[in-house]
DNA sequence: AAGGATTTTGCAACAAAGTTGCATTCTTAT
DNA sequence: ATAAGAATGCAACTTTGTTGCAAAATCCTT
């Protein structure tokens, strides 16, 4: 059994074509995707609006988590082993963009500080995205 | 001089009506404002071509500067006066989304605390969004 | 292993968001 | 006041995202 099929077992979800192709495109990338990224690399096989259930459905679920952006273009990666099989997110890693190959990853290794809020505020989740050169651009 | 007009002044940019009248939606707002929030109040005025030409002369005169969300619809917010008038972007302050009324704020005083990127990774920009709920909400 | 219930997919049509070129209008500096 | 330059509006277009429904695939039970 492939490592996606059991991703997609785990999380109750059935085994389609599409599905693990997505999967597969999410395990073989070393950053994260915008919804255009899956698009390029199998639209010829499977409908736009498939991906966008199956981007929607993996969120759900937990299997990839999304990065915000400024650029109107909200990127994807896949949730750590932890975090997929808790089906808890804890998210709690900063996201790099570098600026020079566009690309966007996972820090896994840095995690976010905590901050204090004023009061009244509470605080549900926090997300850190940093700006720069990565280590292949530098 | 009203207070859009010196804005404008000092940013070297034209006086028009359109500039004034977004940059007042600005100042009177108290969150971050998506594009959709400043077409709704004046689009029967100002056309949406301009909106979006205005809200990019702003941005790269960073009288405004943008605050990544996840769910593609960046937000726009009035850079503070030490930004402004210096032209330069320190942007160090956290921002909060409150997920009961939607708003997206500027906390000026909750400043971002720095993290320790891996070797080789080199730092220009950093943005923290915190989501929960809001003092007016709780 | 077959069949029926359920889920997923593709298609079509649509809605919303963003971009571009160009002619017209407005600003600004002289 | 006027000419040069900048900003705006319009039209047309592209891209992105959504919805309903029929066809196809998956899954569960036996």
């Amino acid at each position: 059994m492939s490592r996606a099929d059991s991703i997609l077992k785990n999380s109750s979800l059935s085994v389609t074509a599409g599905r693990k192709r997505i999967l597969d495109i999410f395990l073989s990338a070393n950053n994260a995707l915008a919804h255009q990224d899956i698009e390029q690399q199998c639209s010829d096989q499977y409908d736009r609006v498939t991906i966008y259930r199956t981007l929607q459905t993996f969120l759900d679920k937990g299997i990839i988590h999304n990065i915000p952006t400024t650029d109107n273009s909200v990127r994807y990666a896949l949730c750590n082993d932890s975090c997929i099989n808790t089906g808890h997110h804890h998210d709690n890693h900063v996201h790099f963009r570098c600026e020079v190959c566009g690309k966007t990853l996972c820090l896994d290794e840095v995690m976010i500080p905590s901050v204090k809020l004023p009061s009244g505020y509470s605080m549900k989740e926090i997300n850190m995205v940093v700006s720069g050169i990565c280590k292949s651009c530098k």
